[in-house]
DNA sequence: ATTATTACTAGAACAAAATTCTAGAATAGT
DNA sequence: ACTATTCTAGAATTTTGTTCTAGTAATAAT
C-alpha cells in the first residue's frame, strides 16, 4: 500500500509538474533554494572535474549528486561547460584577490617576492581540487568569458607591476619584460604543484615553498656576483 | 548524367563494400597505405585538439579531414582517447630525447642548463601544436600508457638526475630535492610558452630564450653573494 | 596453387550522453 | 488581480562516440 503514488503514475505522463520541492526543507524564499542550488552544483561539478576531467564527467552525476533537475542546470548554466566556465572565474578571482592581498602590502622586494611565492604554494595546497581544475586548462571558455578574463587578467597584471616598478626602479630588482615576472617568480611554484596535483611528486608545494621562495627571488633580484 | 553511379544505390543496402580505394593513387603496397592512414589521423587530430580541445573535437571531423573510415579509426586507435594517448607519448618521446640530446655534451653547469632552457624554447616555438597539446594534459590515458609513461618519466629523470650530481657535488649547482631541478630550471619556461600559446603573451619563448636561461641559472647556481 | 588466416577497410546500426522543448509553478512588478 | 519573468521539471530529441557485420587485400600454411 505504501507505493500507491508511484503506482498511479499515468504512463506518458506529459506534465512534467506536480508536487516538486526536491527540498522538503521548510519553504526557504525561492531566492535562497536557487543559490543554494547553482552553488551546490558548482561544488559537486568541481569535484568531478577535478577527479576525471570535464569531458569524464556526466551531466547524469552531476544531476543526481546535486539533487538538480535538468531544466534547471541548463536554465543558470547554459552547458556543461557552463559550470566550468563559471567554476573557472570564480577561482581566478579568488586566487588573484588573495594573491594581491599577501603581495601589496610588503614593502621590500624580498618580502614580496617571498609572500607572492608562499601564498601560491599555501592557496594550491589548501584547496587542490580547486588548484587542479584551474591549472588544467581543459575549458573551452566562451567569446564572453575569454573576454572577461584577459580584462581581469590585465588588471591583475597591472597591480603587480604597479608593485615592482618602485623596487626595479630603486635596482633591487632586474629590469625585465613586463610578461617575465609572473613566469619567474611563479613558474616552478605552479610546475611544482602539477606534479603534485597528478600524483608525480610526494611532497606538497607548502613543503617546498622556503626553498621556491628564495630561489625565485634569486631569479629576479639585481645583484652583484662574484665569479 | 555524371550521377547515375549515386542514384542506382540501394536504399537500406547493407552491403558496405563495393569500390573502395578512396586513394585513387597507383596502388602503393597496403602496408604504406595503411601507415599513411595513420600518420594522416595523428597530424589531423593534433590541429584539432590543439585547437579545440579533445572535448571539442568530434570524431566525424577527423574521419572527414584524414579522410578515413569509421571502421578504420577504430581499427586503429580504438577510440578517440586512443589517438590522443599515442600523440601524447610519441611527443613525449620526442621531448624528452631532445632535450637529453641537448644537455648531455655540455660539460659545465651553467653551459648545460643555458642549453636545457633554451632547447625548451626552441621546441615549443617550433611545434606549437604539439606544445599546445602535451601542455594541455586533459588527456585520460589508459592504465598501460599511464605505465610505459610513468616509466619514461622516470628514466628521464634519472637521466638528468645523473647529469647534474657531478655539478652538485662540485659546488656548482645548489643541492636541493631531485624533483625540483626541472620544476626550477623549467618552469619559468613553460609557463611563457603556456602563455604564448594561449596568446596571452606576444613574444614566443625563442625570443626571451636568453632571459630565462639566465634568470633559471641564478635560481640554482650555487653563489656567494655581496649583501 | 589453393586454402586458411590475418590485417585492414567500410559504413550501417547502436547506445549513451548532452541539450532542447514544453509546460507548469513561484515570484516580482504594475 | 493580473501580467511578465524567472525558475523547476522531466520527456523528447539530437548529437556523437563506439560497436557490429560484412567484405577485401595481403600473407602464411598446406
Amino acid at each position: 500500500m505504501g507505493n500507491s503514488d508511484s503506482d498511479i503514475c499515468h504512463r506518458n505522463m506529459t506534465s512534467p509538474t506536480m508536487f516538486h520541492k526536491r527540498q522538503a526543507g521548510k519553504s526557504q524564499t525561492r531566492k535562497s533554494q536557487t543559490s543554494a542550488l547553482k552553488s551546490r552544483v558548482m561544488e559537486v561539478s568541481l569535484a568531478h572535474f577535478s577527479d576525471v576531467g570535464i569531458e569524464q564527467t556526466n551531466v547524469g552525476d552531476i544531476l543526481q549528486d546535486a539533487d538538480c533537475s535538468v531544466g534547471s542546470l541548463y536554465h543558470h548554466f547554459g552547458s556543461k561547460e557552463g559550470i566550468a566556465e563559471a567554476l573557472f572565474v570564480e577561482g581566478v578571482d579568488h586566487f588573484n584577490a588573495g594573491l594581491l592581498a599577501a603581495l601589496l602590502p610588503r614593502r621590500t622586494a624580498s618580502t614580496g617576492i617571498t609572500a607572492m611565492v608562499t601564498f601560491c604554494c599555501e592557496w594550491v595546497t589548501d584547496q587542490p581540487q580547486l588548484a587542479a581544475f584551474l591549472l588544467s586548462r581543459e575549458i573551452k571558455l566562451s567569446e564572453l568569458a575569454r573576454l572577461e578574463l584577459r580584462e581581469k587578467d590585465r588588471a591583475f597584471g597591472q597591480s603587480t607591476y604597479d608593485w615592482f616598478a618602485p623596487h626595479v626602479k630603486s635596482g633591487e630588482l632586474q629590469a625585465l619584460p613586463t610578461g617575465l615576472y609572473m613566469p619567474l617568480i611563479c613558474g616552478p611554484t605552479l610546475e611544482c604543484s602539477r606534479m603534485w596535483l597528478s600524483g608525480r611528486s610526494a611532497r606538497s608545494p607548502r613543503e617546498v615553498a622556503a626553498i621556491l621562495a628564495e630561489a625565485s627571488w634569486q631569479s629576479v633580484r639585481k645583484s652583484v656576483r662574484k665569479s
